[in-house]
DNA sequence: GAATGTTATGTTATATTATTACATTAATCA
DNA sequence: TGATTAATGTAATAATATAACATAACATTC
């Protein structure tokens, strides 16, 4: 309990405070909204949380499913709209290997988005290293190629995971 | 002419002889298959030498389209299955932030797969730097995580890009 | 506070990418 | 040759994403 789920790259405990990751998310969004004068409407919000619910990739229509259950009427555009600005501002990403989204703590401190991502129970975790992105840099750079997105997924099995087979989704 | 489309990571000079980029493709699958028992029928090589028109990732309907020119009757198994089989054996990678395939000089040097794309010519440069692989590593060890995958898709502009505007597709 | 412009959402349809499921054919091997 | 496995044919459909246009909400200016 009370273990921050970002505080160090890595994955989250088992019985980590999940609502106080969802908490700062939202409030580190809505205060990024209100210093850009973005506007996170209860759709946009609703849609954060539902990516928010677990530390596990959902895809678009997974969340679409959830969203209906209190937005009747929601069609596929409703949340690929949201994940848009949401990712646009940097509080989701997309994990591209998966078709699927998941939360990130926010813009305060922006990056491009590296990945470690279970296999074995589906979780996220997301690091932030910049070794690998000057390793990158450099390797780009010798080849004269200008870097504007990385793509950084690692596919592999989580430390809670190791050893233990088949656990179930989401922390 | 005559200059190896991947003997240094890098992106295709605009002159390159193409041809031998396919034959050392092709000439590679078939050395490959037979050492390994494995069959590359006329299916298979024709989609591989399709993925290899050019260094620009095809989707798989863009090969479906090809093939469907010499190979009536063609259908998504068709073409899919045989990706499969090439992305199996290393021939041919999937660029995810594209859903699109790459041809890969072959399985004599296997490696991961870490893309340079082009955003405007489209065309992607496949370099195999360590420095990559290890910083990744070593930020997977720190965490506990045991890698088995890496999805490594690098967006930007390409040497020959930059500076022009608006590019064509392939070289 | 109405007129106007802009942003966000509703709604329907459809495009794009990929897989399932089962039948058939071709290659391999005992 | 007959049995077995691997590959391909074929039809249907699943899963993911976008286009296009209508409506509603908000913001701004007069």
């Amino acid at each position: 309990m009370g273990v921050d789920c970002r505080g160090v790259p890595g994955f989250p405990g088992e019985g980590h405070d999940h609502r106080e990751c969802v908490g700062q998310a939202l409030d580190r969004a809505a205060a990024h909204c209100r210093r850009k004068s973005l506007r996170l409407t209860p759709l946009r919000r609703k849609v954060l949380e539902l990516v928010w619910i677990g530390h596990r990739p959902m895809g678009a229509y997974e969340i679409l499913a959830s969203l209906r259950h209190e937005h009747q009427g929601a069609a596929p555009p409703t949340v690929y709209r949201a994940l848009d600005f949401l990712i646009a501002q940097g509080m989701v990403h997309r994990i591209e290997h998966l078709n699927a989204y998941v939360g990130c703590t926010g813009p305060d401190h922006p990056h491009a988005g590296q990945f470690l991502v279970c296999r074995s129970c589906g979780l996220a975790a997301e690091i932030n290293d910049s070794r690998i992105d000057e390793a990158i840099q450099d390797s780009a750079m010798e080849a004269g190629f200008s870097v504007s997105r990385r793509t950084i997924e690692v596919e592999g099995v989580c430390p809670n995971c190791a050893g233990v087979k088949d656990m179930g989704a989401d922390g």
